[in-house]
RNA sequence: GGGCCCGUAGGGUAGCUUGGUCCAUCCUUUUAGCUUUGGGAGCUAGAGACUCCAGUUCAAAUCUGGGCGGGCCCA
């Protein structure tokens, strides 16, 4: 059995890194720091969560935009403490052809001060709320930090979604939508994920309040896949996005972003994957079903005639298959798809065309088993749902164990991945946790959940449970 | 932000300590042909590399400095 060489359980950073280029997601090799360069079957991945996304946006009504990557510098500058929050991480264009400009362009590290005036040019009245947008785009954000792959990187390949709202109800709406949205996008592909409201004072730079939405990867650090802020009118003031009220009156709008990027598919890689390659959930799995035909000589037409026939087949039943015709060994094709992490493969081969079956075999589990032709369609679909629901279940587990909630600094020390520590509500507290623990603050629950113990700091009451946890 | 390590064909490596034996080793890859196909087949003939810049030196893959890039650990 062929494997990586670094095994998941041993060094996960490592594992992470060789996997990527083995599975032909990305290549690590162009020249500029955590700018990488998406290779076809990657970019299909990362294409199929956003399609996923798209699908979302669709039943929730919001439209898709486009907005131009370079924003000017007086844009950008509108709202202070947004400026402070990427000032130091944003790209700036300073000539154009061989003139210095007037004034100075970024590259875009999130949309909101590209977008927002246009957003005060195309409401006027109520009956323009709620505006539901969204773009999938390139953002850009320098990051002095170590890079790697999806996880951390300059160029982002960033989903955004910015909303108005009449009021800050409306915008509270938006925001149990949005949750609901996480919800199903990400049972879909098997990861379970924790929200987070931010503390106030490591919110989005501008923001009410952020909450986050994380992951636990195998490595006991927490991914950080998604997050969902509630502006209030925070932007909507400088901004001047205001709009006429039933009664004549002006009102400037409350607004929300929700905000998700490649780092899915960097959770997809991480939490999935083993020392085989890639296990890509079936939702999300470029090619689903990969049918390799088991030729010898003489026999070749009888079984690709078959395998043609099951492929079209799959095609009318709406599961995305394909057949591996090339002139390599059939061993060599098994380990092709092993390491790109197509879910189901099927065999077929002269043996089995005398018993009228096929060959199944499971990427998750490398379970085998085989299926009479005439209920292959069937067989192969509650396969595919088993995958789904296995890979779930293993990750849930994952998240489950390394979950702790604890009362005392003490016990928190040697514990693994997050843990929850009764908090009194001041950003000193936290801090020193953060310090003596070496993690970082995640967030409270957003369920508001009480706590009635004491802050192990400061020996108060606590409000409610800090999360803390080492993160990427 | 601080510390440590690294850079040789597409990928992985040997050579570097002690400069000359290196028009650079091995595996993989790749091209052509023959042959094979139920877990990486074989044979024959080809292809492909010293990160960049400067310095030391008669001589640099090897030593020194810097840039760019990569990795790990800590804040």
């Amino acid at each position: 059995m062929p494997e990586t060489k670094v095994k998941k359980s041993d060094d996960f950073n490592e594992w992470y890194n060789e996997i990527v280029e083995l599975a032909d997601l990305c290549d690590k090799r162009y020249p500029i720091k955590g700018m990488n360069v998406w290779k076809p079957y990657g970019w299909k991945l990362m294409n199929h969560v956003d399609q996923l996304i798209r699908e979302e946006m669709v039943i929730t009504d919001h439209q898709e935009v486009n907005f131009p990557l370079l924003i000017p510098e007086s844009s950008f500058k509108k709202e202070e403490e947004h400026i402070e929050g990427f000032g130091s991480e944003v790209y700036w264009v300073t000539h154009a052809g061989l003139n210095k400009l007037e004034e100075k362009w970024l590259l875009r590290p999130t949309s909101e001060t590209a977008m927002y005036p246009v957003f005060s040019l195309w409401i006027r009245s109520h009956a323009d709320l709620p505006l539901k947008t969204y773009q999938i785009v390139n953002t850009f954000r320098y990051e002095t930090k170590q890079t790697r792959a999806f996880i951390r990187v300059r160029e982002i390949h960033f989903f955004e979604a910015h909303t108005c709202h009449v009021d800050f109800k409306d915008a509270e709406r938006q925001i149990k939508e949005d949750k609901e949205i996480a919800n199903r996008l990400f049972e879909k592909l098997s990861l379970p994920f924790i929200f987070n409201k931010r503390p106030d004072w490591d919110k989005f730079a501008g923001a009410f309040y952020t909450i986050s939405i994380d992951v636990l990867m195998p490595s006991g650090r927490t991914l950080q896949l998604g997050s969902v802020h509630q502006y209030k009118d925070n932007f909507a003031k400088p901004y001047e996005i205001s709009y006429e009220t039933e009664d004549g009156k002006h009102a400037y709008c409350h607004q929300t972003t929700y905000g998700m990027s490649e780092r899915i598919l960097g959770a997809l890689v991480g939490i999935h994957g083993d020392n085989k390659g890639l296990v890509m959930p079936p939702k999300v799995a470029p090619i689903q079903v990969v049918i390799i035909p088991i030729i010898f000589k003489g026999k070749e037409k009888p079984v690709l005639e078959a395998c043609k026939n099951l492929c079209k087949k799959l095609d009318e039943s709406g599961i995305k298959s394909h057949v591996d015709k090339r002139e390599i060994t059939p061993g060599n094709k098994y380990y092709d798809w092993e390491v790109k992490g197509v879910p189901l493969r099927v065999e077929i081969g002269p043996k089995d065309l005398e018993k009228k079956e096929i060959v199944i075999v499971r990427r998750d589990d490398g379970n085998k088993k085989s299926v009479l032709q005439s209920s292959s369609i069937k067989s192969i679909k509650e396969e595919l749902d088993k995958i789904s629901k296995s890979l779930f279940k293993n990750a849930k587990k994952l998240l489950d164990e390394n979950m702790h909630r604890v009362q005392t600094i003490e016990e928190a020390k040697d514990l693994k991945g997050i843990v929850e520590l009764p908090w009194c509500g001041t950003e000193d507290c936290a801090l020193e946790i953060e310090n003596i623990l070496e993690r970082n603050t995640l967030g409270e629950p957003i369920e508001n959940e009480k706590c009635k113990y004491s802050c192990p700091v400061c020996g108060k009451p606590a409000k409610t449970w800090m999360r803390y946890a080492k993160t990427y």
